[in-house]
This record gives structure tokens, C-alpha cells and sequence, in this order.
DNA sequence: GACCAGGCACATC
DNA sequence: GATGTGCATGGT
């Protein structure tokens, strides 16, 4: 089973290899939160596309979107992939955002975290990895977020198994870990950039810097 | 041209 | 409850 000391060891090592990453790239919390919904299982140089469509054409703000035609914001967040389909469910967010909290993220900050987690699983669109971003990058709060990496470094290592799920996962490290914000931030940043450089599908984990952690 | 990317909802069995 | 499928762009 994983240990504090290892999950800890494993986080200084990609650290060094790394540095510090300063996740999540975003100029404000509620660009995190549309960052967050756009970036499902895409690329994060077309989600900047779509976001950079969206600051130049004004849209890049709560009430903007939510008075957007579903065609006209589909079109400026294309290149993000999936776009009609995203459009919707960033217009979901949005409902629920302005419902809730009039659009306003400080009001948002009076709310716990279980409950905001609550929520916002219940919107079409927002599932545990969306919501735990939005909770972590945007909101501050100590949610690991676990990604399809997240799980191919820790099989590729033997501290999960195949059908571990989200929570299981998750819980490997909010049970070994402090429930520190910085952590966690940092910790899942260079869980992706070392999966993208080193956890392929393919793999060549040689110049990995979790060399043979635990294998 | 295949494969992949910082998922999620829904249908079907 | 597990498994399969649609959604879609842009880089390698």
C-alpha cells in the first residue's frame, strides 16, 4: 500500500525534474472553472484556443455566456473539440453559477466543500474530475484531482489496480497525504506533465524521474 | 492515417 | 453494475 513516505518521495522527485508548474494557468477563478469544463479528455493547447475566442470576442465572463446563443458560443470554443456538446454544458454551469451565487465566486467561497461538490456533480456536464479542478484551481479547496494519468502512473507502479475507480484512487492520496492546497495543486500538475512525458501508452518510463517507484 | 488528449452522459444488456 | 458509444478538434 502506498505510504505517506512514498507518495511524498514520488512528489519530490517529479518536483525536481519539473519545478514548480504554478497551476492553473488562468487569470482568474472563473476562467479555471470554464478552463475546467473545456479541457474533458482535450488537449490543453485547444482548450487556450477556445478560452483566447472567448476573451477576444468579450464572452469570457458569467453573464455574457449565459445570454450567448448555444450556436454562437459553440463556434468560438470549437477548437476545444466536442464543442457543441460543451457549449451546452458550459451554458448548464453557468445556469447553475448564476442560480446559485449570481455569478459571484466570493459567494461561492462561504459554502463548504462537500456541499459545492455536491452541487456541482449535479450539473449535466460537471463530473468528479471537473469538479474537484473547480474546487482545487478555482476555489482553493483540498480536493485531490485524480485523471486518467493519475491512474496509468499509479498501475504502471502497482498502487491501484484495474478497476479502481475515481474515488479509490482519489483516496490513495487524501488518506496519505496532508490536505495542503499547494499540494495538491502541485501534485496533480506533475502528475500530468509526467505522464505526458513519461506514461504513454507506450512505455519508456527510462528517464522517468519515479524511476522504479515501487516496481 | 491512426492515435491521443488534463471526461461525461446515456443506452443497453 | 458493467460495458459500449457518441461527442470533435488539432498535434504527433
Amino acid at each position: 500500500m502506498a505510504s505517506r513516505k512514498t507518495l511524498k518521495e514520488a512528489y519530490d522527485a517529479m518536483l525536481s525534474h519539473f519545478g514548480h508548474l504554478g497551476w492553473w494557468p488562468a487569470q482568474s477563478p472563473f476562467e479555471v472553472m470554464v478552463g475546467a469544463m473545456l479541457t474533458q479528455n482535450t488537449n490543453w493547447k485547444n482548450v487556450e484556443r477556445a478560452i483566447e475566442n472567448l476573451k477576444n470576442a468579450g464572452m469570457l465572463d458569467v453573464y455574457a455566456i449565459h445570454g450567448c446563443e448555444h450556436a454562437a458560443l459553440a463556434e468560438l470554443i470549437r477548437p476545444a473539440g466536442y464543442f457543441r456538446l460543451k457549449a451546452g454544458r458550459l451554458k448548464n454551469f453557468i445556469e447553475y453559477f448564476i442560480l446559485n451565487y449570481g455569478g459571484d465566486v466570493e459567494r461561492m467561497k462561504e459554502i463548504s466543500t462537500s456541499t459545492l461538490r455536491e452541487e456541482l456533480l449535479s450539473v449535466k456536464g460537471i463530473g468528479p474530475e471537473t469538479a474537484d479542478s473547480i474546487l482545487l484551481y478555482a476555489l482553493n479547496r483540498p480536493m485531490f484531482v485524480v485523471d486518467a494519468y493519475t491512474k496509468r502512473i499509479l498501475l504502471r507502479h502497482s498502487l491501484c489496480c484495474e478497476e479502481d475507480g475515481y474515488v479509490e484512487i482519489q483516496q490513495i492520496f487524501m488518506d496519505n497525504l496532508e490536505w495542503d492546497v499547494p499540494l495538491f495543486n502541485e501534485y496533480h500538475a506533475l502528475i500530468v506533465e509526467t505522464g505526458k512525458n513519461f506514461c504513454r501508452k507506450i512505455p519508456h518510463c527510462d528517464a522517468c524521474p519515479l524511476g522504479n517507484w515501487n516496481r
